[in-house]
RNA sequence: GCGUCGGUGGCGGAGUGGUCAAUCGCAACAGGCUGUAAACCUGUCGGACAUAGUCCUACGGAGGUUCGAAUCCUCCCCGACGCA
């Protein structure tokens, strides 16, 4: 531990000669044989606990929860997008409201994604059943389109990539619009996150593994690119933190490619992305992870459910982001402790229980299933807020009691526990 | 009382001689959702047989015309409107 410090403050010392970071990352406790660690990410706007989850606020909103909701309920980051708040309202406007944290009345330590999702999910994954995740029986040729035939470009998506950038058409209006690795890094300037993360390639698992090289590799060039774009605005640098994202698929040998280059580049951080299936993930995160030094944090890109959650933090992962939490509960599902549960299912309408027995979620006590169910079937807007009100709050949650079983020595155990009851409620 | 227009599946509402167990919307029932093109999407939705498919019962009621009727004719019941 001793040692460790040493080389951190070495690390630290170095890092901060060279590019003074705008964020510290202080390692407390490690899991008892394991690669799980308990930190504190300091930012320009606060403090996070690490491990933790950082709701997605995608447009400047976590779609359906006030900020001052979500601070009771325990958040202490929330993460936005660069390509949804360049098409609107634009990153100027962002700028002149004084940043992302002050425009959404958020307080807290802020986020912003690249775009770089966009890519994928308006590219390669566009009109298709693939997604974050994607299930091995749902081959994509099956999937139904359900774009606007008007909106799409003749590619049969709405982004096209090639070596220098994407262009993409806006799915708001059709407009046409490009994003470098540049152009991502000035606008995430001008959106003023405490950390933003490198304009990256996410893949589809049905990609050959040529594509997954091809892919990583252009990853790559693009981390570099932001790297030095970032470093010419000095300004940036002392109040923003850049994080690059290791790619490289399903495949474990470019995936410690990947995390060796990143970390050889010099960020102040690491993500992982990707798209995967769900027997993927596991090996692919290990694999970038052993390629890791300690000192870095790490963010696990758009995960997750509370299987993987607890699978990301004890392979090590420090911070986490997941639209799971919000669009399940405004589409009618709640997290329980006995797992996932359909409030909108006939057999809730007169069950006058809480809506997770025993788990106190701040601003949601006294609410019933029957109570959101109705709420939920009418179509009120209320019924969306709880729900997704008791998910986030029940995610933040688990990564308290994580973080806490991590300090107390008993990560495993609590984690064994946790699965045990989820899955088998 | 006379006249006109109507009565279709839980609701609204298409269909106006065969390809109709009947388009579509809503509701209902279930499923999906992991760096948000998502307050969204998908499936089922008369009954029976596990499915394909087959059979049964159905378009206010009763008759009739026809090879064949939700669709045409007659009478009856009900509704809206108009005239007395």
């Amino acid at each position: 531990m001793i040692q460790d410090n040493l080389y951190l403050s070495i690390q630290t010392r170095y890092v901060t000669l060279a590019y003074m970071s705008a964020i510290n990352f202080k390692i407390e406790k490690r899991t008892a044989g394991g690669a799980g660690r308990a930190g504190i990410l300091s930012t320009p706007h606060g403090t996070i606990r690490t491990p933790a989850f950082a709701p997605v606020g995608t447009k400047a909103n976590v779609k359906g929860i006030l900020p001052s909701a979500l601070e009771a309920l325990g958040a202490e980051v929330v993460l936005a997008n660069t390509y949804h708040l360049y098409l609107q309202p634009g990153e100027k406007i962002v700028k002149d409201a004084g940043g992302l944290g002050k425009f959404m009345g958020w307080k807290g330590p802020t986020m912003t994604d690249s775009g770089g999702f966009q890519v994928f999910s308006l590219g390669a994954a566009f009109g298709k059943t693939i997604s974050k995740f994607t299930k091995e029986d749902s081959p994509p040729e099956e999937s139904v389109a359900v774009y606007d035939e008007g909106v799409a470009s003749q590619h049969g998506q709405l982004a096209v990539i090639d070596d220098e950038g994407v262009s993409f058409t806006s799915h708001l209006d059709g407009s046409l619009h490009r994003f470098t690795p540049e152009r991502s890094v000035e606008i995430q300037h001008s959106l003023g996150a405490d950390i933003f993360f490198a304009f990256d390639e996410c893949t589809s698992p049905t990609e050959p593994y040529a594509y997954q090289r091809e892919a990583m590799e252009r990853t790559h060039r693009w981390a570099e690119r932001s790297l030095k774009a970032h470093r010419q605005n000095i300004d940036a640098v002392g109040k923003q933190a850049l994080f690059g994202i290791v790619q490289g698929g399903r495949h474990e040998d470019l995936r410690k490619e990947s995390a060796r280059e990143i970390v050889r580049l010099g960020f102040d951080g690491v993500g992982i992305g990707g798209s995967f299936s769900k027997e993927d993930m596991r090996g692919a995160l290990s694999a970038a992870m052993s390629e890791l030094p300690e000192e870095l944090p790490r963010h696990f890109l758009g995960i997750g459910e509370p299987s993987d959650i607890l699978e990301g933090i004890a392979s090590g992962m420090d911070l986490f982001d997941c639209v799971a939490a919000t669009r399940l509960g405004r589409h009618g599902s709640i997290y329980t402790k006995h797992g996932l549960l359909h409030l909108k299912n006939e057999k809730y309408r007169n069950d006058f229980s809480a809506l997770d027995s025993g788990t106190v979620i701040s601003g949601t006590e006294s609410f019933t299933r029957a109570y959101v169910s109705h709420l939920l079937r009418s179509g009120e807007m209320l019924g969306a807020v709880i729900a997704s009100m008791h998910n986030v709050g029940f995610i933040l949650r688990l990564f308290a009691d994580a973080r806490q079983a991590i300090l107390d020595g008993r990560f495993e155990d609590y984690r064994a526990d946790f699965i045990r009851t989820y899955t088998h409620g």
